[in-house]
Formats: structure tokens, sequence, C-alpha cells
DNA sequence: CTTCTACAATTAGAATTTTCATCGTGCGAA
DNA sequence: TTCGCACGATGAAAATTCTAATTGTAGAAG
């Protein structure tokens, strides 16, 4: 794990770096702008830490060259300034954590793991299971080596159930699950027995049965060890 | 906007009060686990700011009781713990915000402001906007008082169009708002042309025509004024 | 001004998702 | 055990979303 610290107090660059050197992660140091644009260009980080004022110009500039090179996954801003502006502007430029000086070194340690988690969750587009093998992105799975295709929200719905595997679902909660944003409660929640029923359907006719149970009057669950 | 502030540092509960009350905040303070049950089960708070470590139980149970209530939304936890552990549990059991002791007052109110912020529009179903109303839950839109409706996707493209109001949004980037979750990238975004069409076609019938304009080469946005 | 190219609009149709009506089944009560 | 009822399963139709092929057009280049 590579992490390129650009932060201009020589001290705070100093002990961000020694504490998460201890935590296992490679750290450079850039301490102006000049040379964050060279490494953020010529080299690839995991996380960014940024921070926002430096002396040969603002931090806002460098992130606007990562949304250009689209490598704005990673970015953690650390400043003094603290109005909502800021903080929305920098949301907005791509930034992915923000956080205010000072700062307990334990606290950024938390943000840079749980970012890096995120980023590994989105980069990686295979999920695997037993004899199933889910790529996200081509919307294919594979049971025992054989592809199966199923549909956007046929995968949604074993993902969601493979990842609470022995844990009731109910039919509200995949429901709200597949429909994405918006929200239902008083919706017809019917649909996803459709879904289940299809999802079940395909599952059997590849060999994987019996995964699914239904729990009467609760939901569902993905039974399995 | 009424807070609650559960902390049994008197020194501590009260610059935060102060301090929230001078930025309009009307806040409550109960400085032990039994007055803080008492008040929550009582009294509406548009926030609860909750101290984990309390003289007369752990902050966990309140947390605990909220959520058997169904008012986990609008929790930020102030805890001077900080492991992973609490953290993730806290989140668990529904919590909105995480802060470690110490913290910038400035830095809590904006976590205030962002949370409401988000709360507000979670519980709205309605966003209006010139002469259009649209109505999330519903999926109804009404032009000049007369109703629309719209597909979901379509309200979806709409929002999205209407939240960035002169601001053009490329192709791809209206393609994964509305695709959900599954990052593309290498995918096809042409079905965004259909959208978009459908969606001029039935503001134009409405009488709304031309607000959205097309950005050779760059995208969409949404004009006026 | 004409041509060329890349992007956008349009249309029809295929695939997916959702709804609806009907039927089957588990579980509690009599 | 049998009945009744609420919940789940099913199949087919309706609605929506997405794809693919075609046509139209803005803007750059000659």
């Amino acid at each position: 794990m590579k992490i390129l610290i650009v932060e201009d107090e020589q001290q705070l660059a100093n002990s961000i770096q020694t504490y998460l050197t201890g935590n296992d992660f490679v750290c450079e140091w850039a301490a102006n702008a000049k040379s964050a644009f060279d490494k953020i260009t010529t080299y690839e980080y995991d996380c960014i830490l940024l921070d926002l004022m430096l002396p040969d110009g603002n931090g806002f500039e460098i992130l606007k060259e990562l949304k250009r090179q689209n490598k704005t996954d990673g970015v953690i801003i650390i400043s003094a300034k603290e109005t909502l502006e800021t903080r929305i502007e920098g949301f907005n430029l791509g930034a992915d954590d923000y956080l205010t000086k000072p700062f307990h070194l334990s606290e950024l340690l938390v943000r840079i793991q749980a970012l890096i988690r995120r980023k590994n969750f989105k980069g990686s587009n295979i999920v695997s299971f037993n004899e199933i093998e889910i790529n996200i992105l081509s919307k294919t799975v594979g049971i025992n080596n054989t592809p199966i295709d199923f549909t956007k929200k046929e995968i949604d719905l074993l993902l969601y159930l493979v990842g609470n595997k022995n844990k009731v679902l109910s039919k509200s909660a995949i429901a709200e699950h597949l429909s994405g944003d918006m929200a239902d409660m008083l919706d017809n929640h019917d649909f996803v027995y459709a879904h289940i029923k299809n999802l079940k359907k395909k599952l059997n006719e590849a060999g994987s049965g019996d995964y699914i149970k239904t729990v009467y009057g609760l939901g569902y669950k993905w039974q399995h060890d």
C-alpha cells in the first residue's frame, strides 16, 4: 500500500509518515505543489493525503489535475480550513474524505483503511463463493465453471443474499435494496417474489440448488455452512 | 432545530451548547443515561450527540433503545474511544456519524449541518422548481399543476439534471448515475439518448420545453436563470 | 462552400422488470 | 384433523428499460 503525503509542514508530514510506516504503509512525501504534480503524474498511489494550503499553489489545483487523470479515487483532503464551502468543493472535485487539522493519527489511519477497503471492493469485479463465481462487470456468473447469464437484478439479489449468508432478509429489505435509491415503505413489493423465483430457477438448472431458503413470514436467507 | 446533548462532562456539554445556540440551534442536555432515556422517549430531536461513556451506563444501550424506537436518524457519536471496533459497532447500530474527542466545535457544526441536510432531503418526498413539482415517492411530476407520469428513470434523470442546473453533465456521468451501483467505464451508454429524448418529449408536451440543452461533445445541462 | 467525422436523435424491437390475477401451502385456531 | 387465512409461488401480460440500426447534424478541415 503506497501513500503520498502532500503537506508542507515537515513536522506533521514526518509524524504522519512515521505512524503510517509503522502500520505497514509505504509513504512518499511531497512538500509543495510542484513536487506533488510530478509524483502523481509519474507514479500510482493507493491513497493521497492532500493538504489544501501549499506554499506554491492551492491543493485544489492538484485535485483538478487528479480528476483530469481520473485518479481521484483515494484522495483524503487534510486542511485547516473548515468552512462548509471548501469541504463541498473538495467532494465535488472527487475527494473521498476530508479531515480537519488538527487530527489524531489514529483517526487518519481508520479513514485510510476504510478508504482502501472501499476502493478494493469497488475495484475488484469478481466475487466468488464455493462453486459460484460472480463477475459484476460482465454480469455473468459461473457455476462449476459453466457460465450462466443472470440479469442485473438477479445478480444484485444474489450478491445481497450471499453477502448476508445465514441471515434472514425481509421482503421489504430486499425490495429496498433492489430498487436502488427511492424509498418505499408503502409500496408494492411483490416483484421480489418474481426475482426470487427466477434466481432459484436459474441456480437449480445450473446444479446449485437449495441455497435459498424461504423463512415463512420473515423473508429469505442464503443458507450455507 | 432541536439537539440533544448526551454528555456527562459539564464543561464540554456547556461549550457545545453555547456554540450551537449561537448558531441557531435549540439545545437540551442530558448528563447521564437515565436522563437521556427519559428525554428520547418523550421528545423528538433533529439530532442527538451521544457520548459513549456515561456514569450510569454505556451509550450503546441508548443507541439500541433509539433503534428500537426507530429514531436512529440523526445520531452523532462523540467518543474518546477510537478503536475501529467501537466505530463499526456504532455504525451498525445506526449512528450517522462518529466524532473522536477532542474535536473542534466548528467540525461538529459542519457535521450536524451535513446530517440535517441529508435527513431533510431523505425525509421530504417533494422537490419543486419553478412550475415543476416532483414527488419522488409517488413518481409523479406536476407541471403547472397538471400531473404528468414519468417513469422512475425519467424522474431520476430529471432530478439529476435539475440538481446540477447550469452544469454540463457528461453522457457517461449520467449513465453511471442512472444505472445505480455497478461501475461501467467500458460499457455502452447509448441508453442515455433514449431517456433524454423521452424526458424532453414529456416535458415539451406538458409545456415545459427547452430546459434541457445539448452541449455538443460534452453532454447535457438543465439551463435556467 | 463542401466534405468528412464524430456525436446526437430517432425508431423499432428485444430484453428485462414489474404488475396482476390465480393458485398453492404453512401454520395457528377450533 | 380440518378449516381458514395470510403469505408465498407461479405464469402471463403490461410497462419499462436497453440495444441496435439508421438517419440527422454540428463543427472541424480542406
